[in-house]
DNA sequence: CATGAATGAGGTTTCATTCAT
DNA sequence: CATGAATGAAACCTCATTCAT
């Protein structure tokens, strides 16, 4: 990696930081180089001092985003906790992560309209979620004691999981609409993400 | 209104048809009329012809895949049929209509991301969801001779419905790379189908 | 000349009069065929039926104009008549007659800054002006019998008075705003003409 | 604002001044953008760089120009010199300034066509004619002084001075052709002038 | 490290005109 | 006589990128 003055690396957050705001919002072809540097009143020709070209200042983007999955804290949580405040901690992580963080819900979305090529182009490692890993023990404990149906497949209750929050975020404004609820409002949310927990729940349960 | 022959509807349409597949393909302003000309060997000029403009030909390609939510054939499910029925049906009816229609998928998205935008300008009907009305009779039903659980609220249930489905189409590649799975295998996808039953039906019943 | 049936030469007058007015008021570049279509009603292919090409109408517009000019009424005046009668009469004619017709005026100007080119593809007879005819009798007579100054040039005469009236028409937006006077209004107009009378009157009068 | 470097500026410079001259030929809608850049041979998006679109572009060349009115010397003249050698001074200046500046005259017309919409976007100061100053006072002069007629109002006096010279630039092609008259003869001006200058000076006096 | 100038290709849209019926 | 469909060229404007200092 190269390494930069601490002036120039303020310069290059700038630019990421403004970048990924605009590519969250507008997509990766609808934001325009100009526009970028336009917001950030910074020369253009630092982009590409910095970055090397808008494709690869996209991928660093949807990079620093990405990696803020991964920093979702699990610390507290314990493979050996039992799997309801298991499966709701998550839950609740998930929303709190999602409704905080929406340059990466968008970010995410355009990645997979993309086919995941960007991805496959940053070479990014297939780390193993450690979300997973935790649902695969937690579930495996609770079939054991039977607390946990026998065919909950930890992969797919993580799938469930995870998109029953992500919906709130990816189709928030077309379900607003269909179903007269204003999905931008926090009580609703607050419901919504309890509602989640305990369909989940139950779902899974013996 | 204007009034076109047959032969120019035709035209219109081949036009039509080719947008959409570009537009989900590659989004708004991803594509570019030159393209959806080329593809199409029409004339550019009768784009405008018939749209008026690139954005209204998008409004139209979006209208026209959203149109065919409202299509979704419900007439085999009737509010006085089970609860477990109606819940697994209509999560099948999603998992086929989400797979068969991949653009329509993807416009809805990228209108989220457009936050609604293209669909406030259009004026569209805020349709009650057909969907939202059967659940809430089979709830309320099921609540009432002691299947479903007091406190499940038909709106949530129908949002985590159509989460459970649209996660696996929504966010199939970024799942695919973390999970190490193939949500593109349709093996897959009768599993992930039966497990998004299973889950939902347990967790609404009391 | 071609022969139309009442119909069509019905719909070649209002093609006519539609393009006149654009064409006065946006200049032939900045009027479009399409827009002078759509103004009508009437397909666009009647145009070239009609006119055969756009520069053609436009031709024909300005050929129209035009002929208003030669149509001034000069039957109530006569070269017998005193100086002072026929200038005034004159001015008053033109501060009529301009007013009255602003799509002529726009025209007229256009054309000049055209260099006349269009009046001459028309090849346009060089009518001798009759207003000239008329001026050169009563100077003539004037300074014979001594009331007009012996060096009036009734050519430059005639400019002079052309032009004191034209200005009011052809600058009345800058001049307005220059002199903060509204050469849009009625009275200001009355007096405008009075006081051009007055000045050109006095100017030849020996 | 934005600072440009010399060499922008002379970039700038010669943009601006092509497209006076075109603009001036051709009217703004006759004029494109192309035909700028391949007359100064400068990339297009320079214009779009320091004007920001053809019609700002094509304010500036109006500004430009019109500045160059208020530049006309008045140095010369005083308002206590006796009215003759004002009134015959400015006409000369005019007829000067007008055969000087066809560009000017050209775009004043236009603008005049264009109902004086591009002033006043450009929010052009009203400011007050000097002309205009210096003709209330000599006529106030020449009244108390008896040499000119009391019902002289200045203002009218301008408009037709400024008609009377105006008239040889704006209608020159017209004129010529009705009149049988060639109107770009240099010694056919000069006598115009005198002609213009003599009338006048008899018109006010008193 | 940073800046404004510059570019050629391509973007959306509109043009005047002709075709087929 | 009249219509809507169709066209290729050119309009204005923006793009991501590179140059020169």
């Amino acid at each position: 990696m190269k390494k930069f003055t601490e002036k120039g690396e303020l310069t290059r957050q700038r630019i990421l930081k403004t970048a990924i705001g605009l590519f969250a919002k507008k997509g990766f072809a609808g934001t325009s180089v100009d526009e970028i540097v336009d917001t950030t009143g910074i020369n253009k020709r630092m982009v590409y001092h910095y970055f090397g070209s808008k494709e690869l200042l996209y991928q660093e983007a949807l990079a620093t985003e990405y990696a803020k999955l991964e920093a979702l804290e699990l610390e507290t949580l314990h493979p050996d906790e039992p799997v309801e405040k298991v499966v709701s901690s998550i839950v609740s992580t998930y929303f709190s992560f999602l409704l905080d963080n929406p340059d990466f819900v968008m970010l995410l979305l355009q990645e997979n309209m993309n086919r995941g090529l960007n991805l496959d182009k940053m070479e990014m490692p297939l780390s193993k979620s450690p979300m997973l890993e935790l649902l695969i023990q937690v579930v495996k404990t609770g079939q054991k004691n039977g607390t946990v149906r026998k065919n909950i497949d930890p992969r797919f209750l993580l799938i469930s999981l995870i998109g029953n929050c992500m919906i709130y975020c990816s189709n928030r404004f077309t379900l607003s609409r269909a179903l007269a609820i204003d999905l931008g409002d926090k009580q609703v949310l607050k419901k919504a993400c309890d509602a989640v927990s305990e369909i989940l729940l139950h779902g899974i349960k013996a």
